[in-house]
DNA sequence: CGCGGGCTTGATGCCTTTCAACTTTAGTGG
DNA sequence: CCACTAAAGTTGAAAGGCATCAAGCCCGCG
């Protein structure tokens, strides 16, 4: 079984679901090993790139965004350990976000092609494949309803509890202390604010008792008032399998 | 072939792929045969119905929406002919939205257990299901860029614009003439403005000639001119395929 | 004909942006 | 170890976009 948990797509994908001896294997063959990048690396650039390969991630901090009609710049996604870097490309030829590397990180790559092989001879990853997609339209969804119709603190409120939650999906015993690796520029451009009103709403946040700052480090104090003040929906970080075809073997 | 022209997956998958006999046949005998919903019909409700089944749109319209903890809502997708409606319940057992049927629709219900079937025996029309829900998920990440960073009236264009653009998609020959069949106060609700500021915004777009409104019907005068303000960027409403596997038979 | 829902429009106020300057932090080289 | 610099964070003042409140209008419907 060495050797086997570095394996970046078993990691991700048995915290949702008992791989097969038989599954892990092809996995195995399927993705590529291991690669760390350093903070700062663009893995790939919307409307100039091909986007020709998934990214899981093993370790470390990502994020996608997209550039704004005025130079401005909006992040569309954040990605975790255990996340699929580049499904959103799937269906095109060219990357559709540029995805840059925020914080050191591990990741296999997994190219498109393989996706033929894990169709044809493993549905049930392919189910859960599919299924792990579909969530992520859902956190997109919860993020629409923030931005749309909520004021700058409940956004705010909103990413920090969203981002301890999805690290809390890979790291059981987290507690309640979050190194943010954004800016305050970038907490603006994921929820739609200007860094000047995501300052003052992060001190109305911590003058209210809500939250603690240390540097880019956030120390949340009163979890269930930031919810109420956030309008939070937690989403259980388990997936229906009951449909899944048997697995092979 | 006749009857086969009936179901609203060929109709739909169609478009993107040419279907061989074989699955088409498999695919009549998953999904149900279609039925009609009046406007106004709550398909299911969410935290509230068990969310196992599919609905494929052969026509009419419907939209997917959420409460606000304000009491407010807000519209999260449209729903046209020829969308799949349900997806990102796959992976709940609850609902996670609400969808409503706004315009009488045909629709095919496609039980979530038919999925078992279809990822096992044709991993082709797998991996179109795939990229199909990959699809929305770009469509999510707009709408994110647009409510998140621009003005009122750029997000009523971009609203206007994405409304004729997926409905091209399955009527090539359509015109500039749109009926909308939304209020104000749903335009706002999808666009994240109030009723009232939508109104202005609407007659703002009219006063500058790039619309003229008679009812809930609207004509794009200036597309290209509205194209810019909106910032809007048209998706191909095609799908990369050179990675499927091959088709059974 | 009366009613209700949707549309329209004005007035007022608040949330957020914009502009601008200053402070702090982190990183670099002497 | 400290001076220097650039990036990030902080804070104030003024302007603007949008919400809120409120009232009148229009149309389809019983």
């Amino acid at each position: 079984m060495s050797g086997v948990s570095d394996s970046c797509f078993i990691n991700k994908l048995d915290h949702y679901l008992q791989l097969t001896e038989r599954e892990k294997l092809d996995l195995l063959v399927l993705e590529e090993s291991p690669q760390v990048y350093e903070a700062g690396t663009v893995l790939y650039a919307e409307d100039k790139d091909e986007a020709d390969a998934l990214y899981i991630v093993q370790s470390g901090r990502l994020h996608a965004s997209t550039v704004l009609a005025d130079g401005g710049r909006a992040l569309l996604k954040l990605h975790f350990a255990g996340d699929i870097v580049g499904t959103s490309n799937i269906p095109f030829t060219t990357a559709i976000s540029t995805v840059t590397v925020v914080r050191e990180a591990r990741l296999c790559r997994f190219p498109r092609s393989s996706l033929t092989t894990l169709f044809e001879v493993h549905p049930r990853l392919a189910a859960l494949f599919y299924s792990v997609g579909m969530l992520e339209n859902v956190s997109l969804t919860d993020r629409l309803r923030s931005i749309g119709r909520t004021d700058g603190l409940s956004r705010i409120g909103s990413l920090l509890l969203e981002i301890t939650s999805r690290l809390r999906v890979t790291n059981k015993d987290f507690g309640n202390e979050v190194e943010l690796h954004m800016t305050q520029a970038d907490i603006g451009d994921a929820v739609g604010l200007t860094h000047v009103h995501v300052n003052r709403m992060l001190r109305e946040l911590a003058d209210q008792g809500l939250i603690e700052r240390t540097g880019s480090t956030v120390t949340i104090l009163d979890e269930d008032r930031l919810r109420e003040v956030a309008h939070f929906t937690e989403r259980y970080h388990r997936i229906e399998t009951d449909w899944f075809p048997a697995a092979k073997e």
